[in-house]
DNA sequence: TCTCCTATATACTCACAGGTATATTGATTA
DNA sequence: TAATCAATATACCTGTGAGTATATAGGAGA
């Protein structure tokens, strides 16, 4: 039982340490993701990831294995965040189209994040063909889901009986853009970015009666 | 005037050169933007294009000043069939609605071509200040075209009263993607695919009375 | 015919960046 | 206290690829 205003001790325990060191890997993420948002990931050394943070390439070999794998991480981040967007908002109540717009903002919201749009940003071409493979089949997941969502909504009534392949492609498409343009500093919240363009993509753009 | 079955002279004229080193030229840069987009710019050497069509770099040196000229060409021309499409439909007669329809039908077309492609899997990260400016002044001309012809359509009633700006984000993104995606193999036509994500985008999700 | 220009190649330079070998320091553990 | 391990650095090796120097061959023009 620790005493009360215990000063912090210089000794680490183990579980200390480890947690330590997962901070450090997350930092080295964190900056990589950014640098490889902000130039490209071909025009970002790892000298410079490294420089940004004020250690030495040495440092993030010791953390990461290779600069693939910092990419890696950074992507399976970024699918991560969402899959969970995705299986978050298929488990709540609700129609087909309720869940299917719920899922659609995370979405959305998942691409104005560094590692969200990291995703976006990452082609196959960057990866090795074992890479590509797991990114492809992750990414055909989450269409999966998206997929699934909008066939359940044209089940109940609440989806009009649209191409559902075609449908899930458009969307993400327009979803995924902003992981390219978005600007963080810009006049609109993410929120509201996400919300006027899924409120655009469920109604369309012919006048409603 | 020339005679009746002339044999092709091995002496060219001056046109006939120019038009020579045009198509050339040309040759050089349909083989660079397929390469660009099947592995990307970063990856793709001028070694390995030169060795596509059997010649050597220096030669596409000849032709062209340097690895991100070839890229801003294949980019332009990309940027060219998209400007060209917004400004024929935008003559067309019809509503607002009727002409938004036609120019997203031929920008998503536009898209399934090799240099159309380009210009979505091109970021900024690519180019240097000057180039980028360029690319993105003209981006910003065919938006410029697209929201002038969502406000016609709300101005005449034939477009339900959205934010423009964010809508015609959402539609160049939705529009975008195939550029990533397609693969000219696939079992639907540019055409279907066109008239499909076009049919999503004006009629929306929600069931229509 | 002599000169010049165009098209092309071979062979090179050079910088950059991914990755590694090795040294150092300090804390952990036996 | 000795041995070990984790964390970090410096200095290096090396491949790749952009861009260039230079040579050659042949047609065009004077």
């Amino acid at each position: 039982m620790p005493l009360p205003n215990a000063a912090p001790s210089p000794f680490r325990s183990r579980e200390e340490r480890e947690r330590d060191r997962e901070q450090k890997r997350e930092a080295v993420l964190r900056a990589a993701v950014r640098m490889f948002n902000a130039r490209g990931f071909h025009a970002t050394s790892l000298d410079d990831v490294a420089a940004s943070l004020g250690i030495s390439k040495p440092t993030i070999y010791h953390y990461l294995g290779n600069k693939e794998q910092v990419l890696i991480e950074c992507v399976t981040r970024g699918l991560e965040l969402l899959s969970a967007a995705a299986d978050t908002a298929r488990a709540q109540p609700g129609d087909g189209l309720a869940r299917l717009l719920s899922v659609l903002r995370s979405y959305a919201l998942v691409m104005m994040d560094d590692f969200g749009r990291c995703v976006v940003r990452t082609g196959d071409e960057f990866l090795s063909p074992e890479g590509a493979a797991l990114f492809r089949a992750r990414k055909r997941a989450i269409d999966l889901s998206i997929r699934a969502l909008i066939e359940d909504g044209i089940a109940d009534g609440s989806i009009a009986p649209v191409d559902v392949r075609m449908t899930a492609f458009t969307l993400a498409g327009a979803l995924n853009w902003p992981g390219r343009w978005h600007a963080p500093d810009g006049p609109l919240t993410p929120s509201e970015i996400a919300d006027a363009m899924v409120d655009i993509l469920i109604g369309g753009l012919a006048p409603r009666a």
